[in-house]
DNA sequence: CATTCCCGCCAAAAT
DNA sequence: ATTTTGGCGGGAATG
């Protein structure tokens, strides 16, 4: 009681083998984890402090994870520290409904490799009775923006579903993440919101791995700027899903 | 050197 | 008020 150990230990004693590895504290390798934990018949219900003292990690650790599991249908929240377990059955509808919702918004039809231009305004499904008169790209609004939207514009979630629909909603398969920051981003690459964008865009793409739904490939360093090269995964359960909704539509 | 991305501070939403 | 949820960026591990 009273603190919880912060279970950093960096070294306590003079054990064997210390060296501090990044890797056994990616995000990735804790998806995993979460997911062997979870994925089990009887699941229903996932409490976050639960998870994040069975996996031994930091409460904001498991919101990082919960947050893009939510967005691709695997997790939906019910309650507070509550999130109900749809597995990855929960995928293909997700997914679809991403597509749908891509299309709907904007951009070029597929018709071979076209530019197109990304939206990063969403709404829920849910009874949201806004006196709006249809949607409006950009909001300069002339006087009092609206200041609390703009958290929701920026939740890992969203810009996991926009990350998505950029693979679904288009015949890109194939794409660096400082170009999908840069696509996602509309326009403002400039200095450190995309710094920070492409941060957040390796943190999704590393966890969106770890459950087979996308792919890292090495390219052939560059010089500047992009590095990164992800796709669409190889995998059979992909293959499955992604085909469900080519069907499905 | 450049790229990858973990850690956790600290502030918005909830309660 | 406390607690939960989570942007956001530094700066260390990694390539």
């Amino acid at each position: 009681m009273a603190t919880s150990p912060p279970a950093a230990a960096p070294d306590a004693s003079g054990s064997r083998h210390h060296a501090y590895s990044r890797k056994q504290k990616s995000l990735g390798l804790l998806c995993s984890n979460f997911l062997s934990l979870y994925n089990r018949d009887g699941v229903e219900c996932i409490g976050l402090d639960d998870a994040a003292n069975k996996l031994g990690v930091e409460r904001r650790r498991i919101y990082d994870i919960v947050n893009v599991l939510e967005s691709v249908g695997v997790l939906a929240r019910k309650a507070k520290n509550q999130y109900n377990w749809k597995g990855f059955n929960g995928i293909p509808k997700a997914l679809a409904a991403l597509k749908e919702e891509g299309l709907r918004d904007n951009f070029g039809s597929s018709g071979g490799s076209g530019k197109m231009k990304f939206q990063v305004f969403d709404y829920d499904e849910d009874t949201n009775s806004n006196p709006d008169t249809g949607s409006q790209p950009e909001a300069p609004n002339s006087n009092a923006s609206s200041k609390p939207d703009n958290r929701r514009e920026k939740s890992l979630g969203l810009l996991t579903q926009n990350f998505v629909k950029l693979f679904i909603c288009s015949n890109v398969d194939l794409i660096s993440l400082d170009e999908a920051a840069k696509i996602l981003l509309g326009d403002g690459h400039n200095s450190t919101v995309m710094r920070t964008k492409v941060r957040r865009l390796y943190d999704i793409a590393n966890v969106l791995s770890s459950m087979q739904l996308i792919e890292k490939l090495f390219a052939k360093a560059k010089q500047t700027c992009s590095t990164i090269i992800i796709g669409l995964a190889t995998m059979p359960l992909s293959f499955c899903i992604f085909s469900f909704i080519v069907v499905s539509l």
